[in-house]
DNA sequence: ATATGTATGTTGAAATTTCAACAAAAGGAG
DNA sequence: CTCCTTTTGTTGAAATTTCAACATACATAT
């Protein structure tokens, strides 16, 4: 009874990213812990840098970031790591492959900072209470939008990726950053390296194509904090 | 009434195709018609290289190739094509962008031979007799593995396109094709042109890769037959 | 403040891509 | 078959990326 009481206490802490948690749209709160409960999602933390998901592990469970922030990656046979994209408080990973019924991973999901992660199986989103159960269709549809909207992401990436040469692809980066921002300052939710991997481009030439942008007068930045001028 | 036989008759013709379709499946064939007349499908024809949507059109519609073949193709302001998939004949197209409710496309989606299609309003497919129908409620899980699986796809296509070289990328994508057809011998659905979008590499650079890889002796192919040695 | 480790910037050489231009091959139309 | 168009292959020069190595800056802990 007091674990259950400070389980409560603990999502509590959390309904405010809950809700805005795209599995939980337009599902209230006073059915939300009942839910949690229903569909076994289990609260576990990482520290920095830890791997939450590992490429190959099962994908049979869906991730909420409830804190902190990940990055989904992919390493090759060489080594070489690819940053797919970030994961930010609120956000699902992992379910693209829990819900397509792949077997394994074909990528990382790795924290960046401590993260407080709720971990569901997918199994019990999917495949439970089939017949009529409101709030499990309700996070069927939830599902089915989150992954179009996942979609769009990939669309934007190719649009970035797609570019042939270091400048452009930063430059579509930043593009996209301040459309998404509103605003030609912004910080950008990677280091230098990580920038890289996710342009797919050499972290050197990298480096040197900023600072080449900022002798033009193009942009300026202090380490993650880019303006566009 | 002559035109409603007519309509199923035209529309039998492609149940083998419909029954493949992600969107009607474990939908019944006696069911299939009723629905299609309920979401206002249409068939339309196009010919060869015509745009069946256009980059910048309302993204509203959900389209199924039923027969010939198309691709999903993008444009930067420079008119650089990339293309970002295929499409063969059962699958959708056009849905990632209804289903995540954007305005408009930021891709095209072209013929490549002559093709028929079938149009959907998506809002009869997300937005109507929300309350029980069995066959909608079917459509939107139907939907969700739909994109789950356009996200593996993406997955794919990034472990692809995320290699520096041209060689890399090109033995990346030709293992890809091995593994999907079982066999080291197979058609692409691409010419050089198209290949070289689709691996964001320029085309001449990839026909000499080629002709260096035939040379090696690690493959051989005659136009779009490749054979894996 | 110093030391230590990490992140970032810089450089030059080697490898690769791109680009333009052309040659060769393949396919269609008359 | 020939002409014409499209596709594919080839080439060399210019631009760009990668790679390795090192220098500098920054952050943190002692």
């Amino acid at each position: 009874m007091l674990k259950f009481q400070q389980k409560e206490k603990i999502l509590k802490k959390y309904f405010g990213i809950l809700r805005k948690c795209s599995l939980f749209s337009e599902i209230e709160d006073r059915h939300l812990i009942a839910m949690l409960s229903c569909l076994g999602a289990k609260r576990v933390s990482f520290d920095k840098k830890y791997t939450i998901f590992a490429q190959g592990n099962s994908a049979k469970y869906i991730g909420i970031l409830l804190s902190g922030s990940a990055q989904i990656v992919r390493h090759d046979y060489y080594g070489n790591r690819s940053i797919v994209s970030g994961v930010m408080p609120g956000e699902l990973f992992g379910e693209s492959f829990a819900c397509a019924g792949m077997e394994v991973l074909p990528v990382s999901i790795v924290a960046n900072e401590p993260c407080e992660v709720l971990l569901i199986d997918s199994g019990h989103v999917l495949h439970t209470c089939t017949n009529g159960c409101e709030f499990h269709r309700r996070m069927i549809y939830n599902l089915m939008r989150d992954l179009a909207a996942k979609n769009i992401m990939f669309h934007q990436k190719l649009d970035i990726t797609a570019k042939r040469t270091t400048r452009e692809k930063l430059l579509a980066y930043l593009a996209y950053m301040e459309q998404q921002t509103g605003k030609n300052e912004f910080e950008i939710p990677f280091d230098r390296q990580e920038l890289a991997d996710y342009l797919e481009v050499d972290r050197s030439g990298l480096s040197a194509e900023i600072g080449k942008l900022r002798r033009e007068g193009v942009l300026d930045c202090r380490k993650n904090h880019f303006t566009l001028l």
